[in-house]
RNA sequence: GCGCCGAUAGCUCAACUGGAUAGAGCAUCAGCCUUCGAAGCUGAGGGUUGGGGGUUCGACUCCCUCUCGGCGCACCA
């Protein structure tokens, strides 16, 4: 589908107000209404009155006119400066509901463009928490989106493998722990212990190094020594050591996306470009864009003050080198006309100077360098860190919303809990679908502050209520005791559905709301649709009954939306990641 | 100190990137379960969009400035 039938509409209407005004199509822009009751499309006339001389509330009369004839299935009202257009709900119907009927409504075709999107990306050796979840869920999201409107989408992810903070784990491990613990730990309560005993370790380095100045010098020289014995690319313990610890790591973090429903098209962590940093350092050199200062290789930043490092002075490499070798790796290999990073806004200046390297280098592409960045995920009482031990671990969080769910099925719908066998499989989804979409449902670049109320309440704008609103559709479709099908649409008397106006406008605006989250890399867009969805099907099922509808006409044609409503929220939460059961 | 990101109803957030009387959810109060599922629905109260200037026919949106909060600021990622 390429454009959507609200689309169509608006392109009528904009091409009949542009002959009208003797302007191009394109000069049209066409709104929609702040309330309803106005119409379905609004066109403000302010611009061509002001052009024309004339006022605007003359120029919407007289456009009103024009137009009376044009336009056989919309009418036009105008309402002072603006002229409100209604589309005939009966002929909008008809065009509406095959479309929605679609898997793919929403969606647009091959668009030729070609995104790598690296998202989730979290550390080895720290457990999963929530504020990790951000990338995961925001990344998941943006990729199926993008999809949706025909873009390829690479997904990866980026693990953070590889860097100094090795040399510190080692460090710790050794002084702190035993790797015998570490073995035991894994092998008897599975690898999330393993993990948290490196933490725990880790965490002793921390309070040690600040126990004094001598104290941490030699901590900090022992952790470089071990950084440069993983760095020197022998087989090593350093290397040996630094395997496991990624082996433990990636087996929890699988068990995590599982659950998420996440998934990767290359794993390919900050490691996997060991090789390419001593060329990519060369390439700068020869460039002519590096100098060495403080006896450290750097590069100058236009606009600003603090060059950006490429290589310390002791000649291991920073994160800069690494994600510079896989920006030009995936340059290479896949041709992205976009690179997009879900990556926090603490690191807004770091992709400002990736992107300023690359373009210093000569690349034009550097303007294809996308950070899509969110906002921090912290706790009433301030930061989440490892290191403070302060922090909620996602597996923990999702545990807590899947009892909640349970609870609350066994008590508002006890047969369906105790007889049915995928109940549990269902409380993973509701629990999880609440976790996910309160991460969605605002603009990414807000941080959230993290409270377990506001993630375990089910009512109003979350994703339970979606959810509960789709088994309410699905569940009159159940009872109808018919299969709705793309095929019962051309025999529908859509006259029935002259009454579904706000219905059918939440169901029409969807696409547009997949089309601007996929341009901007912001899922609450559809998060947002799916809930005026949800909102209008509840309003539409309290006035319409459907099963005891006056007519088998009326019958047919509520079946129908309700049937076109179920698929467009189930099309949307899907978007998001989101389940959505038919019972619940 | 410099830079970036924010500030919208008591709380959490929207607002189609400049258009109409700024909308939802939560919470509060008042109602609705013998009718397709009450995780639902209806109604009410609640706003000088942080303050001040400017641009514009029109500003939550753009510019300047101040205040507050968050995050960065060279050998961590």
């Amino acid at each position: 589908m390429t454009v959507s039938p609200l689309q169509q509409f608006q392109r009528t209407i904009a091409g009949a107000l542009a002959s009208s005004l003797g302007v191009d199509a394109t000069a049209i822009l066409l709104e929609k209404p702040r309330d309803a009751n106005h119409g379905d499309v609004a066109f403000p006339c302010f611009r061509f009155a002001k052009e024309r001389g004339v006022a605007p509330p003359a120029l919407a009369a007289k456009l009103a006119g024009d137009l009376a004839s044009a336009l056989p299935s919309v009418s036009a009202k105008p309402a002072g400066p603006f002229l409100n257009f209604t589309i005939d709900r009966a002929i909008f119907a008809r065009e509406l509901l095959p479309a929605a009927f679609r898997a793919d409504f929403g969606g647009a075709p091959p668009s030729g463009e070609v995104i790598v999107l690296d998202y989730s990306s979290p550390n080895i050796a720290k457990r999963f928490h929530v504020g990790h979840l951000r990338s995961t869920v925001i990344g998941a999201a943006v990729k199926r989106i993008c999809e949706a409107r025909g873009a390829r989408v690479v997904g990866i992810n980026h693990l953070g493998d590889w860097g100094s903070q090795f040399g510190k784990l080692l460090t710790a491990l050794r002084r702190f722990g035993s790797e015998a613990d570490l073995d035991k730990a894994v092998e008897t309560e599975g690898p999330w212990r393993g993990i948290e005993y490196l933490q725990d370790v880790y965490v002793q380095y921390h309070i040690e190094e600040k126990k004094g100045a001598d104290a941490g010098r030699e901590l900090a020289a022992e952790s470089r020594k071990w950084f440069l014995e993983l760095e020197s690319g022998a087989d090593n313990e350093a290397r040996r050591l630094w395997k496991k610890l990624t082996s433990i790591s990636m087996k929890e973090f699988e068990r995590i996306y599982q659950k998420l429903g996440v998934t990767f098209d290359e794993v390919r962590g900050e490691s996997a470009y060991e090789k390419d940093l001593a060329p990519t350092i060369e390439m700068c050199k020869k460039a002519g864009v590096t100098r060495v200062s403080e006896g450290a290789l750097v590069i100058e930043i236009d606009g600003q003050e603090k060059p950006a490092l490429l290589q310390t002075g002791d000649g291991t490499t920073l994160y800069l080198t690494r994600d510079l070798a896989s920006v030009f790796y995936r340059k290479n290999t896949y041709h992205f006309t976009k690179a997009v990073y879900v990556v926090g806004g603490d690191q807004l200046d770091h992709f400002k100077e990736l992107a300023a390297v690359v373009k210093k280098l000569g690349h034009a592409w550097s303007g294809d360098i996308v950070h899509a960045h969110f906002g921090m995920m912290r706790l009433p009482e301030g930061k989440m860190s490892t290191r403070e031990g302060n922090v909620i671990i996602l597996s923990d969080l999702i545990d807590s919303a899947v009892d909640k769910v349970n609870e609350i099925m066994l008590e508002k719908n006890p047969n369906f809990s105790n007889t049915n066998r995928n109940s549990g499989e269902v409380a993973e989804q509701v629990g999880i679908g609440a976790i996910i979409y309160h991460d969605l449902k605002q603009d990414r670049r807000r941080d959230i502050v993290f409270k377990w109320d506001d993630v375990l309440n089910f009512d109003g704008d979350t994703g339970p209520y979606c959810q509960y609103t789709h088994a309410r559709l699905a569940s009159i479709l159940k009872k109808s005791g018919r299969a709705i099908s793309e095929s019962d649409l051309g025999s529908l008397n859509y006259t029935m559905l002259a009454d579904a106006g706000p219905l059918l406008m939440a169901i029409a605006r969807f696409p547009a709301a997949v089309e601007i989250a996929a341009a901007r890399f912001e899922p609450h867009h559809v998060a947002q649709s799916a809930f005026d969805i949800a909102q209008a099907s509840n309003a539409f099922y309290r006035d319409h009954r459907v099963l005891d509808a006056p007519s088998p006409e009326v019958v047919a044609a509520r079946l129908a939306i309700v049937e076109a409503a179920r698929r467009t929220l189930e099309r949307s939460l899907q978007l998001l990641g989101i389940a959505a059961p038919r019972e619940m």
